[in-house]
DNA sequence: AAGATAAATGTAATGGCTTACATTTAAGAT
DNA sequence: ATCTTAAATGTAAGCCATTACATTTATCTT
């Protein structure tokens, strides 16, 4: 068991070297102020030994960890994927490293988990959305941990954050959609009650609706959790209930994707009998046939914003900002007239 | 700056609560052994006061942080992220925390952050394929941390390991594609060079040539990174240089994905005129059109047992073990037979 | 009600590293 | 050679939670 376990330490490497545990530190911390010719000595010595730093102690000592926290809801979805991996290869320009954690759409393990990030000394820490028990956001006050949002744009939420608006970019999808002379809509969209991101869209379909003459509540909701199955047990749903339905917005492309299989499947043209959108604009969306029409989002730019960002919310105390990102639709293949009004085209 | 943090230490909530910092440290870790009554004063305390415990000193008291660390190349690949995903959920069940890094399939990198994980106090660690430098694992040794190789099997090398063999998966694949009698075959793999996995898989293809009576160097062979584009310019490449190919072999499914897009955007039916194969069967395989023919690999199952040895080995000082996963070809609509033969259908 | 035993709590040493400050060594000036 | 001054190195205090051991308090016997 680890209890046996004899790590050597800075001081062994010291002894080793035959010098002082301050200079083993400096030539780790900085070299600059160390003789060459004792450094490589150091390095010698650590190298033979297999000295590895100890983080705790050295996080304790230094007060500063150099490591920024990030909590998401799931690595399985590409657009988190993504987003996060140019948000490493960015931290690292600045001496960062990052550290994640899932919260699988759960607040109670998010929560958790922020804790358990600040405690491991989160110089900063990345959230995905605004949305969450205001406790949290009382913590990592007093904890003066400095926190980014991001995901998601909101004008009115005092966070700092970079993102997209996630209400405006539906918005400007479902406005396509009813200039087309859709009436009979349909939503596919993630459970929205842990979820702002996803909230914020559908409710976004209803605004559009609303400015157009159409009844909001006439909109079909479906909620279901990320899959491709579960985005066409969604739509053979809708067709069930709501036959009349002449396009179905997603609340991502995962479930767009699903829906697609699923009306093809069942012998639907795609978008002649039905028309389907997307959002997010995954590697997935340009692979169906045909090609979704989706909402576009710069997962990799917000990344690298976010890393810029919080690396100088940390590193000089910067003052918290807000930063819009803009997101495209993206008109492809899935989105076409209804097919009442194919005469009008 | 972090310096100015003043953020609440085990000593304030023990003043706070009006209790000694044993006590406090008890609630935290052994409820068991305090007073209700005590336990819930100090409970209050620690909520009022915001406090987190510091992972560095707790670690460093404990000898112990449960933590294991994993370091695959990219989270962009949705095989890792999905295997990752339930590495992770699975690990919770034992109480453990996972870290994650991402080398980005540079060895030094993959060097460095195995070391900074072991410096964080990882208690096990988690790697993805056997090749790497001799002097990572002597490093591993002297520190002792029980290491976990996965997403690859082979029986020749010294450690535990959770996998499949590449070389045989890509095998059974290949053997189908002979059996069809296509004679002149390319692949599009990712380089070889720091990824056995992918060299193996390479190899494999070989094995099964020569084994057929075709000449292994006839194997028209592009190597490029993960992407679908790069699988599109790879395919365009092989039609180029070797017209009279029939199959593509692609090392994995998203290369394939690129590959099928491009031959479509061509003009060539799939698989009348060419057929293409993937490896991974991640989701993006079963939009496609037509759907991919690839290789299965339980990822999940890979994920939760991996976490269930080395949660084993690090808990127990169980014994190191290899664990052989299956994989199954999975034949769908992108094999056919070569189109010079069509007539023997 | 006294004594024995168990439960709850407190005391203080410990772990590995950084860094302010003290000291030694080397380089440069005359 | 001698004295300044700067560079290199050393000394030791502190960062914070855990836990063995000591002490106090509560519970149970008889």
């Amino acid at each position: 068991m680890k209890q046996s376990r004899p790590a050597p330490t800075l001081q062994d490497v010291a002894v080793y070297a035959g010098v002082s545990t301050a200079t083993v530190s400096r030539c780790m911390n900085t070299p600059a102020k160390v003789t060459a010719k004792t450094r490589t000595r150091v390095e010698d010595a650590i190298e033979t030994l297999g000295y590895a730093p100890n983080f705790g102690a050295r996080a304790m000592a230094a007060q500063r960890t150099m490591t920024i926290g990030a909590v998401i809801p799931t690595m399985e979805n590409a657009v988190f994927a993504k987003g996060l991996q140019a948000f490493q290869d960015e931290l690292r320009q600045y001496g960062f490293t990052m550290l994640v954690a899932c919260s699988s759409y759960r607040p109670k393990l998010e929560a958790e988990q922020i804790r358990a990030l600040v405690g491991r000394g989160a110089d900063g820490i990345l959230l995905i959305g605004h949305e969450r028990d205001p406790a949290i956001y009382r913590f990592l006050d007093a904890q003066k941990v400095p926190t980014l949002v991001t995901w998601a744009f909101d004008d009115t939420a005092p966070r700092p954050s970079v993102g997209f608006d996630n209400r405006k970019a539906m918005a400007k999808l479902a406005q396509h959609v009813t200039k087309l002379d859709h009436r009979h809509l349909a939503m596919i969209t993630a459970p929205v009650a842990t979820n702002d991101r996803a909230a914020a869209r559908l409710a976004a379909v209803g605004d559009v609706m609303d400015a157009e003459g159409l009844v909001r509540a006439d909109l079909f909701v479906v909620e279901t959790p990320y899959s491709i199955d579960n985005g066409a047990a969604a739509l053979d749903l809708i067709l069930q209930q709501r036959p009349e339905t002449t396009v179905v917005i997603c609340g991502n492309d995962v479930l767009a994707v699903g829906a697609l299989r699923q009306a093809r499947g069942m012998g639907l043209s795609v978008p002649d009998d039905l028309s389907i959108t997307g959002f997010d604009d995954i590697d997935l969306a340009v692979v169906t046939h045909p090609l979704l029409t989706t909402v576009h989002v710069p997962h990799r730019q917000m990344g690298r914003a976010a890393a810029q960002m919080l690396a100088d919310m940390v590193l000089t105390g910067a003052p918290a900002t807000k930063v819009e990102l803009a997101t495209t639709v993206k008109l492809r293949d899935t989105l076409g007239y209804p097919r009442q009004s194919q005469a009008a085209r």
